[in-house]
DNA sequence: AAACTCACG
DNA sequence: ACGTACGTGAGTTTA
């Protein structure tokens, strides 16, 4: 006999978390009529995640009746003080239930009751009938029905992900049973239903006290002969409250539902009706998913590739084509394209796809001729990583001329992915699956059965090339033609090949650091043991809190989310109570040394000695490159022992030099270029030191010479904050002062630089018209959260739309910077290679015989990367090795 | 997987 | 009055 099972979903809830999962999109996801559908949608797809979980034979989602039910009469504030449900919630709740219908699973309600009393009363219907009954909500609560017939899986962050309450977890979680969970509820209230349980009894106390009693009702026997306390005292003075709470926390198990298990029985869908619903409601991704069956109406259908699988044989088909633009994806098993298995290919020609496992046959004619000719135009998703993982098979590729990545990146960066898949959802393609979905993620990471690896692949080229023209077009209706032609992709060629040189890493200097900080590391461990009075894992936050503000009694000065903080901030303030805490310090700076940069980069450097970043061209929300595997772009320099390490990176050739470059001031002079502030920029035309002028100008100085240390340090912090978007109380916390003092220096600065202020003023306001804040090159960054009515959320959007710009073009600057500098590289016919890029910084390798060229040139490239009201200024250094080039 | 901490511009 | 600087990646512990 087939296993029965009942699985029932408390509506409501499921649906009020599927809001506000996707809260932030809400203005996104409308129908075509204006109806809001966010909830829908999500609603839809956790369904979809429980079935596939629980795989029910009969379904029943509960629904509230309205605001009355028999816990209101008996309790008048029940829910009271509860926010209404949104508006933009409450209108998609009968179509929730529509949907439902259309999918043939019950749905009800019952009036003066809850869905908990109808879940409960159907739960306990399905256990007596042998069924296995599983229950999803957002609400703790129902776990009260946990046992050994019935789950309870409480929805968690994430569509589909839940946490599964059975009578064992319960006694994990709250030390009960479930059905002693009502009797802890009693004691505790509930905050969010809005009635008391006993005063000061949480769910600590009042666990501790079930466990001991087993009931209220036995507590309250007993009560007398408890010690003489505080909570013995709230116990008798709340002794109705805790009553009254344990009836409103019970569930009605009987309530009079009319409702029969034969009714909950899953039925067939109508797909008709879903249809027409679903194309209502403007649900493209749920109609591609009921494919083309009963009407040919539907245009949504998924779309299905033909493929032929090339092998050494068939290869020669392709030898008579000559087409000027094909479509190529190169399939790899990870992100790491430096390293990741290469499993395949797939090539569109016209309107056939070809596809293979076999990499190899692309070095073979006519395919290596054709990746190699560049006057065959080619399609791809990510230039970079296809250049790079052609490069290992030792193919040069010409003409890679369309990347759907990075067009999408600069149309909009908002939801940024690396996955075409999810890309191609974002235009309401779904005929291609995500990466994650086919190969799955983490240890059970595969390539599937040849079929569905193959159509995968197919679909891949089929999408980039379907969707190019409607990118491009936005490209073109943005203005960012341009970025995207004359920098984006010249600059992932620079990228790929920066990335396939690498940098040259001295493991022997390393392991000598290494060896150095294990003994220091040693000594402070042992030092601070000592002073602690015991052993601990000083890499425990969590166990140095204790032994700090516990134990020895420091004043905790900051709290986190979980405990007391012990970061740098606190510490270096606790430094002058115990001499515990500066070796302490010591210990974290040299042990985050050794971890993160010795023991780090020793293990990525390659079998030819050196060390191959990955930039991410299409990651920041600015427009900045990001490095990974490891981060080349945050080796330290702030500290001494820090700065040792850069003395492993070195020049790959004999007696050569690293070679470094950095602009001066990038964000101040693109502030002062398109803010047209007269006296900054007066300011660095005339080459000032640009914070003493700014502290002479807060300040009201009238010559540089009056200018202390003091004042320009704290003038330099004002650039930087207004840079940020500065707010007094920011910068008082980075400067140590009031936050009156602080108020002053920015209102003197706004004063000082008019020009200035009314840049930022001008940047929200751009900002709120347009929805997105824009770069000297028309790079875009979306700011929906604007025109939020939440302030922290509105006021973090404004100092985005004022920061954006300037890192933004700046980040445009460098870019062009390095286009040109590998130009330059490529004409003279250099050997020096560009290494590295740190934002405002270039790197070099440079042979002996070029330093004197690379002098010359390197800076002139930069300072003429473009054209602005202000000088750029670039300054080099030189060395044997990185920290040599300082 | 999240939280904390800390490295960089 | 609200609670804050902007942009990143990675290692360790803890849940």
């Amino acid at each position: 006999m087939a296993q029965k099972k009942l699985l029932l979903i408390d509506g409501n809830s499921v649906a009020f978390r599927a809001f506000y999962a996707l809260y932030r999109q809400l203005d996104r996801f409308t129908s075509p009529d204006g109806l809001h559908t966010n909830a829908i949608f999500t609603f839809k797809n956790m369904l979809d995640a429980i079935m596939k979980q629980t795989k029910p034979t009969n379904v029943l989602v509960a629904f509230d009746a309205g605001k009355v039910t028999f816990r209101t009469k008996m309790y008048q504030d029940y829910k009271g003080g509860r926010q209404k449900t949104p508006s933009e919630l409450s209108e998609q709740l009968p179509v929730i239930r529509e949907l439902l219908k259309d999918l043939g699973i019950k749905s009800y309600e019952l009036k003066n009751y809850e869905a908990d009393d109808i879940i409960g009363t159907l739960s306990k219907m399905g256990e007596d009938a042998g069924y296995t009954v599983d229950v999803v909500t957002g609400d703790r609560d129902l776990t009260q029905l946990a046992s050994d017939k019935t789950t309870v899986l409480i929805t968690k962050n994430g569509v589909g992900d839940t946490e599964a309450y059975t009578p064992e977890h319960m006694k994990e979680v709250n030390g009960v049973t479930p059905t002693e969970f009502i009797d802890m509820k009693a004691l505790m209230g509930d905050n969010s239903d809005n009635y008391p349980g006993v005063t000061k009894v949480g769910p600590k106390t009042a666990s501790r006290l079930i466990q001991k009693y087993g009931s209220v009702e036995k507590l309250y026997e007993h009560v007398d002969e408890m010690k003489k306390s505080k909570l013995k005292e709230n116990l008798i003075n709340d002794k109705d409250k805790a009553f009254l709470a344990k009836k409103l926390a019970t569930i009605d198990r009987d309530s009079p539902v009319e409702v029969t298990l034969a009714d909950t029985k899953l039925q067939d869908p109508n797909i008709e009706d879903l249809r027409n619903l679903y194309e209502r409601l403007g649900f493209k991704k749920f109609l591609a998913e009921l494919g083309a069956s009963a009407t040919n109406s539907n245009k949504q259908e998924i779309e299905k590739y033909e493929y032929l699988e090339l092998t050494k044989e068939n290869i020669v088909e392709l030898d008579n084509i000559n087409e000027k633009e094909v479509t190529f994806y190169l399939a790899m098993l990870g992100d790491n394209y430096h390293l990741a298995p290469l499993e395949g290919f797939s090539l569109k020609v016209g309107n056939k796809i070809y596809v293979s496992k076999d990499v190899v046959l692309l070095q073979e004619n006519p395919l290596r001729q054709m990746l190699e000719n560049k006057n065959i135009k080619k399609n791809v998703f990510d230039i970079k990583r296809t250049y790079v993982g052609l490069n290992r098979l030792d193919i040069k590729a010409e003409g890679l001329d369309y990347d759907m990545l990075l067009a999408s990146y600069l149309v909009n960066n908002e939801n940024n992915s690396n996955d075409l898949g999810e890309v191609a959802h974002l235009y309401d393609d779904y005929s291609v699956k995500t990466d994650l979905e086919v190969y799955g993620k983490g240890k059970k990471q595969a390539v599937p059965e040849d079929g569905e690896f193959f159509e995968h692949l197919s679909a891949k080229v089929a999408v980039i090339e379907k969707l190019k023209e409607p990118l491009l077009a936005k490209l073109k209706d943005h203005e960012q033609d341009d970025l995207y032609e004359t920098i984006e992709i010249p600059v992932a060629f620079v990228l790929a090949k920066m990335e396939i040189t690498g940098i040259k890493v001295e493991a022997s200097v390393l392991n000598q650091l290494g060896n150095d900080f294990a003994v220091k590391l040693q000594e402070l461990e042992h030092k601070i043991y000592q002073q602690a009075g015991e052993e601990f894992n000083l890499n425990s936050p969590k166990q140095l809190g204790h032994i700090l503000f516990e134990k020895l009694g420091l004043p905790p000065i900051k709290k986190t989310k979980t405990g007391y903080s012990t970061s740098v901030e606190v510490l270096e303030q606790l430094k002058m109570k115990s001499p515990i805490v500066s070796e302490i310090l010591d210990y974290r700076q040299i042990a985050k040394i050794q971890n993160t940069y010795v023991k780090g980069l020793l293990e990525c450097i390659q079998p030819d000695g050196r060390i191959h970043t990955r930039y991410l061209q299409t990651l920041t929300a600015t427009g900045r490159l990001s490095s990974v595997d490891p981060n080349l772009q945050n080796i330290p320099t702030r500290t001494d022992e820090g700065k040792q390490i850069r003395k492993a990176f070195v020049p790959s050739t004999k007696d050569g030099y690293i070679f470094s470059c950095d602009y001066s001031q990038v964000e101040l002079r693109v502030l002062a270029h398109v803010s047209g502030d007269e006296h900054m920029q007066e300011a660095f035309k005339s080459g000032y030191d640009i914070h003493a002028h700014t502290a002479m100008k807060i300040f009201h100085l009238d010559s540089p010479d009056e200018v202390t240390p003091l004042m320009r340090r704290h003038a330099k912090a004002v650039n930087f904050g207004i840079v940020y978007g500065i707010s007094d109380y920011g910068l008082s916390k980075n400067l140590g002062i009031s936050r009156k003092q602080a108020k002053t220096f920015i209102e003197n600065y706004f004063e000082q630089y008019p020009q200035i202020k009314n840049y930022m003023d001008e940047a929200i306001k751009k900002a709120r018209e347009n929805g997105y804040a824009e770069t000297i090159m028309h790079r875009r960054r979306y700011l929906p959260d604007i025109h939020s009515k939440n302030f922290n959320v509105r006021s973090f959007a404004e100092r985005t739309a004022i920061n954006s710009p300037i890192q933004g073009s700046a980040a445009d600057i460098i870019k062009i910077a390095m286009i040109n500098m590998q130009k330059k590289l490529d004409e003279l016919h250099l050997k020096t290679k560009m290494v590295l890029q740190v934002h405002d910084e270039l790197i070099f390798d440079v042979p002996k015989d070029e330093l004197d060229t690379i002098k010359k040139i390197v800076p002139e490239v930069m300072q003429s990367a473009v054209k602005l009201d202000v000088p750029l200024i670039a300054d080099s250094n030189w060395g044997h090795n990185w920290y040599d080039a300082k």
